[in-house]
DNA sequence: ATAAATCAAGATAAAAATATCTTTTTTAGT
DNA sequence: ACTAAAAAAGATATTTTTATCTTGATTTAT
């Protein structure tokens, strides 16, 4: 459904949401091993995120990625929009060129209250929110931080 | 999710399953036509579909494509399989390497259950009950056949 | 000032998915 | 037998996605 890249930006954001601040940035070096995502790849994604204004970055020594105040009030639904466009929750899952309640593919009554559903998830909590609740009910974004977490 | 491949090819099946039987063979012109998918693409993929035996062919004149009765036994979930490959609906909808009850990513109570009802609904059925669901409740297979059944 | 760290930018490469084209084979009808 | 219709097979092309590489710019710390 999600393109890699965008897999790949989402669990970015959030991991910087959890991790990093104005005070703490990540090197894509750091990302990319955490999230176990290709390293330039990734790098050229942040770059991209940057020039969207959905990460902070800054140079040099110390430099790195990092989520501002403003970035943390974004919502994912920005973050997919960004990379794979803003009709990707509304395309029929068996490829219907129009597919609604008065023309309903085969699974339209399955696939619509889970895009629905999706979406709601996506476009109604900030970045900051959605992290919220990532601690508040143990979700993960790496089995690299999951095994982390369980080892402490 | 679904590759457009695996969705023409399901939607191409459930075609013959409604429209064509031993003594009814349907080309690939009409079928492409009919679903509105790139005919030469659609013949590369019937031709699969042939040799996975998941339906049937004859050449000549007056031949053409169409389930028999051991086709139509065969369930969504086969062609899902043929096409896109098995694990098509067990892959996290962010990415994770493994994303399950014990670690389950943002997102996982939201993806899983989702997958699990398309996964039950292409794999219980035969293409057989699935095209006469496909009657009984009015569905669709393109825009194509929803404007012309309207017109009659 | 200089060096080292880090992101930015642009070019390139590799892989996968999608799509097309050409030739061959088979078959039915005449 | 011959012709035309249709799929099969194999080669090729295009596009998109994913990934990498190289060079340049900026910043911090010394």
């Amino acid at each position: 459904m999600l393109s890699n890249a965008c897999k790949y930006a989402i669990r970015s954001i959030l991991y910087l949401s959890l991790y990093s601040d104005k005070t703490k940035k990540i090197g894509v070096k750091k990302i990319a091993d955490e999230l176990e995502t290709p390293q330039p790849f990734l790098a050229k994604l942040l770059q991209q995120l940057t020039k969207s204004k959905l990460v902070t970055s800054t140079k040099g020594p110390n430099g790195g990625f990092y989520l501002s105040e403003a970035n943390q009030e974004n919502s994912i639904w920005d973050i997919v929009e960004n990379i794979d466009g803003p009709n990707k929750f509304n395309q029929c899952f068996l490829g219907l060129s129009k597919c609604e309640d008065e023309n309903p593919c085969p699974v339209h009554y399955i696939a619509a209250p889970f895009k629905n559903k999706i979406l709601a998830n996506f476009r109604d909590k900030t970045i900051s929110q959605f992290s919220s609740e990532i601690i508040d009910t143990d979700k993960v974004l790496s089995l690299k931080d999951y095994d982390a977490l369980n080892q402490q």
